[in-house]
DNA sequence: TTGTATGCGTTATCAA
DNA sequence: TTGATAACGCATACAA
């Protein structure tokens, strides 16, 4: 079934079958209907690559994300593709995994599917290397980029972002004020929301006049790490002598080692070790004691990528380039704060 | 830039090009290098819609899957599209939730879009009432269906499952051999695959001669679905004066509230209580105890999916219509299996 | 080995 | 309000 079949049996020209299919006012209702009768009868569906061929678009979205399977990443996935079909764009999505040359190969491929826009889903996209953010600039030229929780400048990109720096710092800041003065912070990611929680623990602990070095800052490399893992790395911190009376982790995963490091080694929390998490997920429920954790906001920040874009295809006049949100922390029993 | 215009450069006709893109092997090794420079030169990609006008398909494969942040369903998502991608294939994602109407709706609007075939992940999208099936065999009358958890018989739909009546009869079985011999079976689905567990426990529970009624096997409605609901509702069910000496459950968070239930009641697991979760993801590691819990198998199950899928593609002879993995039970603190 | 010509199913332009 | 027809960019059957 094709336009000229549908045209035949309604016995019109395949101009007005299109002219019907695409909602032309200048049909008659008498035609129109006649049409839409065809239509519906033979289950006619208009052939997509056709289309797309002239219009040069198929209404598709790429989205990127590191790991599907990650639950921060796998939520933004969720929200922004289903906004998306709000919209009636499809979403072609591609788990590109933390390698640059594998990302940069994704997109180009994206781009050769001659998608409208690419979003970008999760920080670890934004490289602090700015000469390696150059395939995401070259392909900005063609189509926007939308980043969730990244930054990067340039003139049709889009960003996103939860103030982590802020959230990092309040939580620091409040675990401070409440009497842990000697936090630590452990963290696995160097993305660009990586830098900005630990330059919130930085500030907070700068603003408190306490002195931070390798001694406070704990990087764990890798991503998607189990609880033991944490818990061991945790456990190494302690066994090489430096003490800690607060544990902040730019991760629940994290934060969950560290809540069996101290049921393991008989430390009380939150009486004599303070435990934050970040994200709140499930997992913070699922702790024992349950988890003080950072509300990212991820529903919200999803929300405004997706309708940004939307400006964005309708050529407003005026969209905003970056777009933060507030985190909101979340305080469960593995802290007591003043 | 299009086939014509690097065609002109390289001073060959444009077949010759489509040739050279498409690997032919009857063009010299002097034209093709001749064609390849241009190529790189002014960095032509086929167009794609053109492509799928000619050939009606642009190698895209449709994913549908109730929710992308189930942690079970987002890591279906990931392993299956990175597979897909492997074989040079697209994913088209389509997050459909729960509703009959919408799910059918989905596959629809993936039809028009002509994907190569679909992917059903989860067992949801298949419903007791087979009548409600009709939308998912019609669509197999076009395109392969490929189910991961789930079963279907047609002539064109494939499924790939965990054996998840056999995994919860052996758990289940372990439970009475253990002493357990009042357990009960929460469970939160009805559909495929949440009715073969139940049928699992059901099974084993009867080979014991140990009677079943809505005493030992209880329906929590909905999905994701919070620890605090689970807690609330094993503790009603303790309060209604069911006894019970194990917990068997659905899925890892119902049973991660039943740990909740049992601190709160100062019950001690697993010596006064056993528990057992399903999934065996990052959240049996979590809890406090940590959880006894079923791998489902779910990166192998995927992995068949797609290879199977790429089977029916190449037209093999012989490719199997159905195939079942076996879960392995993860014990962890929760049990002490004898 | 290479080139010519045609079809794929739309949308859009222009004329009626 | 309608119809005829030209793009859109490619793959491929057929000819050379």
């Amino acid at each position: 079934m094709n336009i000229y079949d549908i045209s035949e049996k309604a016995g019109v020209s395949i101009a007005t079958v299109s002219r019907v299919i695409n909602g032309s006012t200048s049909v008659s209702e008498k035609t129109r209907t006649k049409v839409l009768a065809a239509i519906d009868e033979y289950g006619y569906t208009p052939n997509v690559f056709a289309r797309g061929l002239g219009l040069n678009t198929m209404k598709t979205i790429g989205i990127m994300c590191a790991d599907a399977s990650d639950p921060y990443l796998a939520r933004a996935v969720y929200y922004i593709e289903q906004d998306l079909r709000k919209n009636n764009y499809d979403s072609l999505l591609s788990c590109t995994g933390y390698s640059h040359d594998v990302k940069k190969n994704c997109l180009e491929l994206l781009l050769s599917k001659r998608v409208g826009a690419v979003v970008l889903v999760g920080s670890n996209y934004v490289e602090n290397n700015d000469e390696k953010n150059t395939y995401i600039r070259k392909a900005s030229d063609t189509i926007p980029i939308m980043i969730v929780n990244g930054v990067l400048n340039a003139p049709n990109i889009y960003s996103t972002v939860c103030d982590d720096h802020g959230a990092i710092y309040e939580i620091t800041k409040r675990f401070i004020k409440s009497g842990k003065k000697k936090p630590i912070y452990i963290y696995s990611s160097n993305s660009y929301s990586g830098i900005k929680k630990l330059e919130g623990f930085y500030d907070a602990m700068k603003d408190h006049n306490i002195p931070v070095s390798e001694k406070n800052c704990h990087f764990i490399k890798s991503h998607g790490i189990g609880v033991h893992e944490a818990k061991n790395f945790v456990t190494n911190i302690a066994e090489s002598g430096i003490e800690f009376d607060g544990v902040i982790t730019s991760d629940d995963i994290l934060a969950a080692g560290v809540l069996k490091y101290a049921k393991n080694k008989g430390i009380s929390v939150p009486d004599e070790l303070f435990v934050a998490g970040y994200n709140n997920f499930d997992i913070a429920e699922c702790c024992e004691p349950e988890l003080t954790s950072v509300d990212n906001k991820l529903e919200a920040i999803c929300h405004h990528c997706v309708s940004t874009l939307m400006s964005v295809f309708s050529e407003e006049k005026s969209v905003p380039k970056n777009a933060v949100f507030s985190g909101e922390i979340i305080e469960r029993s593995s802290t007591k704060f003043i």
